[in-house]
RNA sequence: AGGGGUGUAGCCAAGUUGGUAAGGCAACGGGUUUUGGUCCCGUCAUUCGUGGGUUCGAGUCCUCCCGCCCCUGCCA
């Protein structure tokens, strides 16, 4: 069950195809309750995608006041671990869901599944083929031409119960024996080809041990687990639709509780890769630091960039669910994450590339505090007391000796705002030896204290800064995307999804902060005012913090800049 | 090529029984602003993949064609 009351769906926007049906069922009498499931098999860390899946499953049981089991689908030993399960369970929890009691595995119906399977033997609709892969894929056919029926299709009863129970005895070596069900070899729909429904396997299985040699399959599994946990809807992705057939047809032969199969189109994102293959790629070539990298688009990745978990699920529930293809644009995601950080993230001042200021008007030893307010539209949040001195850093990019039009900054004899403190006039530069700029000599006007004047004096342009005594240092890093190209499967003949790889995707710099962010409180991420949304890193160190940097802010003056 | 799925604006997406195209993101214009942020106002589909048909009337019904996606694991 969901542990977040959810609204209807925003911006007034109509059900989704599957609220309306579930809506419909419970109104028809169909069903008195519903019952979804989220299934992972632990076989990767979970991503965007699987956001959007666990935001729908769990969201519409608590929408409509039913359950979500989370079920881990876990038939292939070879792939599966419990570091998996483990975060897979933080991921979910984080995302801001629990299942209480509800934790499942289908390895835990291994026995079960085993007797559902003799069953089929017993009536006829099962059979073992000792058929190698390699005949059995031959003669499955292909998209034109029917399959044909193998030598041991025939097999008795008898005979097939004998050899089945060898095969779990482990009488047999792997791959020498399969269980197929007995459907139609000639079906249109290859699924149901005679589908494999247990295979031998000597592997080690992450929760039932060596307990078992030989393991079911997806399409013999996932129903009956659904099944079995009663669950009503059971929804997945487009890509199973081919198997509904057999999903149905299972269910149907053991004569058990039919739950449905429903699908949605998986979510697709620009700028970045969402399957499994190509995540455990990246990490595993290092061209990411690991699942968590703040790249990735992993729920662990997101969390540690400082992707507010609401932020999340208010994309998934605004991108909607539907049948049809999609690419949501990654600016989306950034739209929503923007919107909430906006409005939760406490502000802050941090410098990122600086260059020094010095207010030679400004006495030498004199040290004053002014507020920033932590939230500026609400200020029942406080303030941030913030030292003021002689010396302060400003952003490089907030000053020009020779101003473009529009450009409302700091330039020679320009006058601008410090945020919440004084008015500064732009004297002069100094320069070292090397005719480098060294520092802005500015003056203040000590009427304009907290920011204005008496007189009312408006300046266009106003800079964040850092006084320099107060300083401290911190490791930022500033994060893009991971692709320089919209698509990164859309590649040349014989390049593949790395071609595209952004090298600067990844930039360190040392910032100078405020001494109220030396020590930043773990997982919140900030505002630094005019700069984006920072998030402290677990790498960070007592007084040596690291940000990494979450989102940008809008950036007005870069697109007017741009048109010239 | 056989089966299945799907096509509404740059992107996502509503559109219950046919009655004259929601909303969000982006973009663009303007106002407010001690963040060129936020906020506010305005603009943004004579048209629903294409052609034909039924109808007083079609995104919605019928039909032809076209595009894209999935399926030939002892993966899920």
């Amino acid at each position: 069950m969901s542990s977040i009351p959810q609204a209807a769906p925003e911006g007034g926007a109509g059900k989704d195809f599957i609220r309306a049906m579930i809506a419909s069922d419970l109104a028809s009498g169909k069903h008195q309750s519903i019952h979804t499931r989220f299934p992972p098999e632990p076989n990767g860390y979970l991503h965007l995608g699987h956001a959007k899946s666990i935001c729908l499953n769990f969201g519409v049981a608590g929408e409509f006041g039913g359950a979500c089991n989370l079920r881990f689908d876990d038939t292939n030993p070879l792939k599966e671990s419990t570091e998996y399960v483990e975060s897979i369970k933080k991921d979910v929890r984080w995302l801001g869901f629990s299942w209480g009691e509800k934790e499942f595995y289908a390895s835990d119906y291994f026995e079960r599944l085993y007797e559902f399977a003799e069953r089929l033997i017993l009536d006829g609709k099962a059979y073992v083929d000792s058929q190698s892969a390699e005949e059995i894929r031959a003669a499955r056919g292909n998209l034109t031409t029917p399959g044909v029926e193998g030598p041991f299709r025939s097999r008795s009863v008898e005979e097939n119960l004998d050899l089945f129970r060898r095969m779990r005895a482990g009488e047999f070596p792997d791959g020498a024996h399969v269980l197929r069900a007995k459907i139609d070899m000639a079906s249109p729909n290859l699924v149901m080809r005679d589908p494999t429904l247990y295979r031998i396997r000597r592997a080690h299985h992450h929760r039932t041990g060596d307990a078992w040699c030989i393991y079911p399959l997806y399409d013999f599994t996932h129903c009956i687990s659904d099944s079995l946990e009663g669950i009503t809807h059971s929804l997945c992705s487009l890509e199973f639709v081919n198997n509904r057939e057999l999903y149905d047809w299972v269910l149907e032969q053991l004569g058990i509780f039919r739950s449905r199969q429903t699908e949605f189109a998986r979510l697709n994102i620009t700028r970045t890769v969402l399957s499994k293959r190509k995540l455990i790629q990246l990490v595993e070539e290092g061209h990411v630091a690991g699942w968590d990298d703040p790249r990735m688009p992993t729920l662990s990745g997101m969390r540690r960039r400082g992707v507010p978990p609401e932020a999340l699920r208010d994309f998934c529930s605004r991108i909607g669910v539907s049948r049809a293809e999609n690419k949501v644009e990654y600016g989306y995601l950034e739209a929503c994450i923007r919107e909430h950080l906006n409005e939760y993230a406490p502000r802050a001042m941090a410098v990122l590339n600086p260059i020094k200021v010095v207010i030679d008007n400004y006495p030498e030893d004199r040290v004053e505090w002014f507020d920033l307010p932590l939230a500026p539209d609400r200020p029942e949040k406080g303030v941030r007391r913030i030292p003021f001195s002689r010396e302060i850093y400003i952003e490089r990019d907030d000053f020009r000796e020779d101003a473009p039009p529009k450009f409302f900054r700091l330039a020679p004899g320009k006058e601008v705002r410090l945020r919440c403190a004084y008015y500064i006039t732009c004297k002069e530069v100094r320069r070292n030896a090397a005719g480098e700029i060294e520092a802005v000599i500015c003056s203040y006007d000590p009427e304009s204290r907290g920011g204005g004047t008496p007189d009312n004096r408006k300046v266009k342009g106003t800079l964040h800064w850092v006084s320099a005594s107060h300083a401290g240092k911190a490791e930022v890093r500033l994060y893009d995307h991971l692709f320089a190209q919209d698509d990164p499967e859309d590649v040349p003949e014989g390049e593949t999804f790395l071609h595209s790889l952004n090298p600067d995707s990844l930039r360190v710099v040392t910032a100078v902060v405020d001494p109220s962010l030396l020590n930043p409180a773990p997982g919140e991420t900030v505002q630094f005012e005019r700069l984006g949304y920072f998030c402290p890193d677990p790498d960070s160190r007592p007084d040596r913090p690291v940000f990494n940097r979450a989102a940008t802010l809008k950036d007005t003056w870069a697109k007017v800049e741009k048109k010239g």
